[in-house]
DNA sequence: TAGCGTTATGTCTTATCGAATATAGCGAAT
DNA sequence: ATTCGCTATATTCGATAAGACATAACGCTA
């Protein structure tokens, strides 16, 4: 018996960041590549060429430096923003985690 | 731009209770009807007996108690168990919530 | 004993979402 | 100029999940 917990960021109404987008980050960040953090992720290009568009959107800043064409055919890196992003929203989890682990003692609620 | 989060119990690794299955459990302790919670909650009576249902088969305690048949065609109500879930649960997700929104202060980590 | 409203459960259809497919543009390298 | 691999974007297709529908058991009431 364990207690689990997904938080996320919403902009008026509508889900900015949340787990799924941060991990997708995170492989963009390690790949240079949508294509490629897509197939570590297993998940179609499309959806997470979807997925980083609708935090694109919603964002004020840019979060991504895309180039199309080139050596090898193109490239996405992080900006300084898209960066402090999966920082805060980690740390912030993080924070959630423990404190809920710390929270949640199923005998002491009477729940077996 | 607002934190949220969402809190759920697991046992074996399966979901036992969530937002949904707690909100069902309320409305079912006050309306003492299966069929009348799920209308409340725009639900056919089939899901919320299938939430239920799940629920039942991964406690070790009876939840509900239910009749067939009778002066108003049956019933259903909470076991002390199950009321005591929807406590736990409240309490549990209300501490996460303040926790959250004490934690998270958009400026403090250069979110615009 | 016929009717009613509820619980109980299976089946069948519909709707939604994601995946696959298709196509185009780009720019460096050869 | 041609090729290559990536970004970019629309459209079609299929699988899975949600919902509608159907049927039965039950026991009180009239």
């Amino acid at each position: 018996m364990e207690i689990k917990s997904r938080i996320w960021i919403e902009k008026d109404g509508k889900p900015f960041i949340g787990f799924g987008k941060i991990q997708l980050l995170k492989m963009v960040d390690e790949e240079h590549s949508i294509s490629a953090a897509a197939k570590r992720l297993n998940m179609s290009y499309k959806k997470a060429w979807n997925l980083l568009n609708d935090m694109e959107l919603l964002a004020e800043q840019p979060l991504l430096v895309k180039y199309i064409g080139g050596k090898s055919g193109g490239s996405t890196t992080l900006t300084a923003y898209g960066k402090a992003l999966i920082k805060t929203f980690d740390a912030l989890n993080n924070k959630c985690e423990t404190f809920l682990n710390k929270e949640f003692k199923p005998e002491t609620h009477g729940i077996y």
